[in-house]
RNA sequence: GGCGACGUACCCAAGUGGUAAGGGAGAGGUCUGCAAAACCUUUAUGCGGCGGUUCGAAUCCGCCCGUCGCCUCCA
């Protein structure tokens, strides 16, 4: 049993067979940032996070790489469009790095908060106009460039895998209404290398056509090789990238160095609001500052691994709401494990539960083309079979107890990257203050409750409610927890 | 118009030939002063429709209906 990956350029599952031996050179398209992330990078990045956890679960060794787009991206087509940077920069009224930086540090804000590990490299585009510059011209002296007015151009009909991976060929976008006519272009498919700077343009750099900037496309092949070689063994990213953008990075790539640039192509399904796409352009997109108000970080992140990577995931409230109970649930079944361990006696029958049956569940789940949904289901599965256990009455011995904990650390955490029962809760013992005026404030209620006083100590527990705080009378006590 | 997906219960969502995972919601129950939480049980003879292949199909094939994505920027 092994990882098995489903890979675009082949359209079908195949097992996953890194280039060298123990190491993947990874490399996943990042945001353009212009803007703060919203939802659909949520699900994009923390499916990536997920798999790149998972390979270093597996024991690769992984180098992965993730771009920021701070140059090139324009905001209509290819030709006519602005860069969409630049353009806000002047709205504001301020200098387009500093949109890029702002936004940058906005990207990785909302990923830590989701759990998402940084990436090893995040080359930044504007850093690499000259590996950027050093490729154009290679394809130039090779052939499958040209430069017209001051701009760069790939030649799509000189490269013959052209279309390769999104099933598209230049003869059927000629064929397309929409391909504007640029009297520039040898054809109508053919993309910018790099664009000649019009008066005013601020981001520029000089270059052997005349100052200018790099194109979109370019950017990704340029930093991907400079930091994983010219074959790198995994490219993700989004659905809605694979043509024009990776296609063009494939042929780009592929051009310069005469050797396959990818040899697994990976793609995320986005995220959609009543069956249509969230998206920037589109206006209906939740942005992640706006989400984490409403839910935090753990569920979202959550309710995006409750569905597969490669299919649509539909947003709505009740959605993010019944993520949120889920969690709770997982949250609750390694509560009551940790619980019981404070008191677990050190014998008992160790196979009260089997472990292994749901680890090798798991691990098949994420073999499987990485299905999150189905391995969560495996968590859920563990979860009732513990509590099950627990209500039979039997105690669990605290070496089983133990085993339990640490799987749940290893799949729930190290692998999905799900922080189960991070937020403060307690009973008698815990040390700061707070933990400490509970125990005050429940004992106080509990003095109440045996007396029979119930609208006094209803009044603590309505107070403690307005407060954030729950209480929670059970068997072996009262507990409380922070209801956020 | 071209290319490509998808349609599974009230909602979200797995399942690519062997007789429908999981979560939420709903219902019943245990516990409780009440409540909350937790736990247990339960909920699709059915997988858009109609044909076909097969011992057997949500899964394969054909047609139809519906939704969406890409072809212009988007994770």
């Amino acid at each position: 049993m092994s990882l098995a990956l489903y890979n675009t350029l082949t359209r079908s599952r195949e097992p996953f067979v890194p280039l060298d031996q123990g190491r993947v050179r990874m490399y996943v398209c990042g945001p353009t940032v212009y803007g703060h992330s919203h939802l659909g990078h949520a699900k994009s990045y923390v499916s990536f996070d997920v798999i790149v956890r998972y390979l270093r679960f597996l024991g690769y060794q992984v180098l992965y790489v993730q771009n920021i787009t701070d140059v090139g991206h324009l905001s209509d087509d290819a030709d006519e469009g602005e860069d969409k940077i630049e353009n806000l920069s002047r709205t504001r009224q301020v200098h387009p790095m500093q949109i890029a930086e702002q936004y940058t540090h906005s990207y990785f804000e909302d990923m830590d908060a989701l759990n998402v590990i940084r990436p090893d490299i995040s080359p930044r585009a504007s850093g690499h106009v000259i590996e950027q510059i050093e490729m154009i011209r290679k394809l130039i002296n090779l052939g499958f460039a040209y430069e017209a007015n001051c701009s760069v151009y790939f030649d799509v009909q000189r490269f013959a895998g052209y279309g390769k991976l999104s099933g598209r060929r230049p003869e059927e976008l000629e064929a397309g209404a929409r391909v504007d006519v640029n009297p520039d272009k040898r054809h109508p498919g053919d993309f910018a290398l790099w664009k000649r700077a019009e008066k005013g343009h601020i981001m520029r750099w000089p270059s052997p056509w005349g100052e200018g900037f790099p194109g979109w496309h370019i950017e990704c092949s340029a930093m991907a090789m400079k930091y994983l070689g010219e074959s790198i063994d995994i490219h993700g990213g989004g659905l809605e990238n694979q043509f024009p953008h990776h296609e063009c990075e494939i042929a780009q790539s592929e051009a310069a160095t005469g050797r396959p640039f990818v040899r697994y192509w990976l793609h995320n399904n986005m995220v959609t609001v009543d069956g249509r796409k969230m998206g920037k352009s589109l206006g209906n997109f939740l942005t992640l500052k706006d989400a984490f108000v409403r839910w935090a970080p753990q569920v979202v992140r959550f309710f995006i691994l409750q569905s597969h990577y490669r299919s649509t995931l539909d947003f709505s409230e009740a959605a993010l709401e019944g993520a949120a109970k889920g969690l709770e649930r997982l949250n609750a079944a390694r509560r009551a494990v940790r619980d019981r361990l404070r008191e677990a006696p050190d014998q008992g029958s160790p196979g009260a539960v089997d472990l292994e049956k749901h680890r090798l569940a798991f691990l098949a789940a994420m073999n499987d083309d990485v299905n999150t949904p189905q391995a969560v289901a495996v968590l859920f599965e563990l979860s009732r079979e513990i509590n099950a256990a627990f209500s039979s009455g039997t105690p669990l011995p605290a070496a089983l107890l133990r085993e339990i904990d640490a799987l749940f650390e290893s799949l729930a955490g190290t692998v999905l990257g799900l922080t189960l029962e991070q937020a403060p809760s307690g009973r008698a013992g815990d040390q700061p203050l707070e933990s400490r005026l509970m125990d005050l404030l429940i004992a106080l209620r509990g003095t109440l409750r045996a007396q029979k006083l119930w609208p006094l100590a209803d009044m603590i527990r309505n107070g403690l409610s307005e407060a954030g705080v729950t209480l929670e009378d059970g068997k072996q006590g009262t507990t409380w927890k922070r209801t956020s």
